[in-house]
DNA sequence: CATAACATATATCATCAGTTATATAACTAA
DNA sequence: TTAGTTATATAACTGATGATATATGTTATG
């Protein structure tokens, strides 16, 4: 019987997604993450056919903790918009390298990868529960706006063209949903 | 004296802003560019010192690219706004790998380019001449918050996140200027 | 123990990028 | 025409990176 691994998938990945932390995917070579994990390059290429296998499953790490950062800042029900939009913010700002891997780069990781679109219909559902007056379509439409503008400052914000607190960002986006709903049912009123 | 130089300065620039428009700056090798030129690499080494100056001169013209195309954008004063925020998208749209390097990727290159602020306090001015029911400090904010917005789709554009058509774009960014300001004003009011 | 089967380290190759050394060609002043 | 200067082409060097061949462990099982 072989020799149990003393590197497995696991460690390398695990690696791999820290030099991504820190310096996005650029910094990632078989060199590099063997550095990191005190090996050889062996290990790595034992693991991974091609370290584009390795990008591959490191996305995929990465995309799980976008997932579970922004499944923890959504559970509340009240104020499911200002919540979501806020842990949106809050991974660009924490994790900008990941943001900018996740939403500011296509690559071909993205088009083989997982992202299920299903998150907006739920969106939706939920913020119907504050905008009663308006239509789905309308709902729709307004939650567009609203995803366009949070991503607008998490763009900002990952790239650090602007550096907001976290009260700013609370601030600023709470008046901006409120405005742009405000402004929403104002117009068809008008 | 020496024989004319057949490939100067600019032609070195304008073959490697032609490869940043198509793939970006990470296309921009000396062989390419030489390629492109129909030339060895020396033509290149001779005009500049290292490929990072060529780099740096070619986002200089990538930037004056951007600055030329929102001035066209950017004559009429009426609704300058939207003029102002429909050429920004539309430069995200015609020139996604140069939008990506302005405004989507930190480089050495910013930091040492001119990126003048001034435009923001013209900007500014202009919306004045709309919103004659503001203050300054809150033409100001509102100007901060439909410039997110703005930028927010234009990152989507250059992306390809979404795919817009020019009215869809003009319809999204008109509407929501207009509810935002309403938004705005009726949150005031109160 | 001995061995099969696998893991790892080391050294190495191939490729590609920036850069440079050398030779050649072109141009101008004398 | 020649000498000096310099632009260009060719080829090479250097360093980084993906990948692999080889040798050396390591370990469960008989």
């Amino acid at each position: 019987m072989p020799p149990a691994r003393k590197f497995k998938k696991e460690d390398i990945i695990n690696a791999a997604y820290e030099i991504v932390k820190e310096e996005g995917f650029v910094g990632v070579n078989a060199r590099r993450v063997a550095k990191e994990l005190g090996c050889s390059v062996q290990p790595i290429f034992h693991n991974f056919a091609t370290m584009e296998e390795l990008h591959k499953e490191t996305y995929k790490k990465i995309y799980a903790k976008y997932q579970e950062h922004m499944k923890n800042g959504a559970k509340e029900e009240k104020k499911a918009y200002l919540k979501m939009g806020l842990s949106y913010i809050k991974f660009a700002r924490n994790y900008p390298e990941f943001f900018k891997a996740i939403f500011m780069q296509k690559t071909k990781m993205d088009a083989e990868s997982f992202v299920t679109a299903d998150t907006e219909e739920n969106d939706v559902i939920k913020v119907g529960q504050t905008m009663c007056k308006l239509s789905y379509e309308e709902q729709k439409k307004f939650h567009v706006k609203v995803w366009i503008f949070t991503h607008g400052i998490a763009c900002l914000v990952a790239t650090k063209t602007v550096v907001f607190s976290d009260e700013e960002i609370e601030v600023l986006l709470k008046e901006s949903v409120r405005e742009m709903l405000k402004g929403y049912v104002g117009g068809k009123e008008n």
